[in-house]
DNA sequence: GTCTATAATTCGATAGAC
DNA sequence: GTCTATCGAATTATAGAC
């Protein structure tokens, strides 16, 4: 274990700036200069700290789903359980909303999220299934409901998709979730 | 009826070439100088014809879902009839793809997407659904799953997503789709 | 109608003083 | 560790010759 160094408040300041533009406006239109502003140091202390913008990207974009543990959660209850799992980490944590939109333009930025989905998502998955094979798809139609809703919801924001309270969309997208990981065709 | 010019097939090479690199770059990456070595023209003949880049996007954006006539499909079969009919107009038509790569950065290019969505799937859903209420909420649960599956698919080309042949995809998302527009919560 | 030349910005990245 | 100054490259957009 090191002490922390006086830096680190400056590196997590940094941080908390990119996600917010990288967030808002994508990989491209994100500049070092106003993330740079937003943390009130000067733009050559993120290229000191991160090397170049796409590390930083990368540094920014650490994401943790934190998958709840669902051995305990009926069977039946799994899609409703994910759903409001998904909705409340993201109301709280702009990381994925930021990778979102850099992922559409940035190739490293899209195998993140493909690593986050075989690494994270699909292990969970995977113990809800009883065919291993089935596993990858399972994950894949959960993500593009989820990725989907977040897209509509956070990105391009449609009126009726925004409008949607926490309780409607665990509604309409619980029994989605539910037969992707434990329906059949 | 006007005759056609003899520049008419200029602009119409400059909306291909502009198709395809705002498909495949998004807003930002596309520049209007490989849109034009494209299609093996001078770039100051793009800002000739169509004013500047968000001119040009706005044009080669035009997009017509063609959403067939759903009045004769039996009800239980309108899920996978869209579904199917989503499918295939994408494999053809890199439009819609285009449309949202840049919509995740250009708010521009979202509104025309809340446009589409408004103008031309809501009026079809509005159809099928007793409650004119209800219209604007079950088109925009439609979009999450499609626009959602596309970015899986054509954007962040998950491999397991990526996969999926057109039978598997129609029955893993047509009943989906068909409770978002004729189900209840 | 087509192309050359270039203006005007903006950005990532670097060098070096202190 | 922090900041000033600036390079070099890329881009949109314009002006004007032919």
């Amino acid at each position: 274990m090191t002490a922390p160094r006086r830096s680190d408040t400056t590196r997590a300041a940094i941080l908390t700036a990119a996600r917010e533009r990288f967030a808002a406006d994508g990989f491209e239109r994100a500049t070092i200069r106003a993330i740079a502003a937003d943390a009130r140091i000067d733009p050559s202390m993120v290229m000191r700290y991160y090397g170049n913008k796409e590390k930083l990207f990368a540094a920014a974009a650490e994401f943790d789903l934190r998958l709840p543990d669902l051995t305990g959660v009926p069977t039946d209850a799994i899609g409703a359980t994910l759903v409001n799992h998904f909705l409340s980490r993201w109301e709280h944590d702009e990381t994925l909303v930021a990778l979102l939109r850099a992922a559409v333009t940035q190739e490293s930025a899209a195998e993140r999220m493909r690593g986050i989905l075989a690494g994270q998502l699909a292990p969970v998955v995977g113990r809800l299934a009883p065919d291993p094979a089935e596993t990858g798809t399972r994950a894949g139609l959960l993500a593009t409901q989820m990725l989907g809703f977040a897209l509509c919801r956070f990105v391009l924001r449609i009126p009726p998709v925004v409008a949607l309270d926490t309780d409607a969309a665990i509604a309409w997208l619980g029994p989605t979730v539910q037969r992707y990981l434990t329906g059949t065709i």
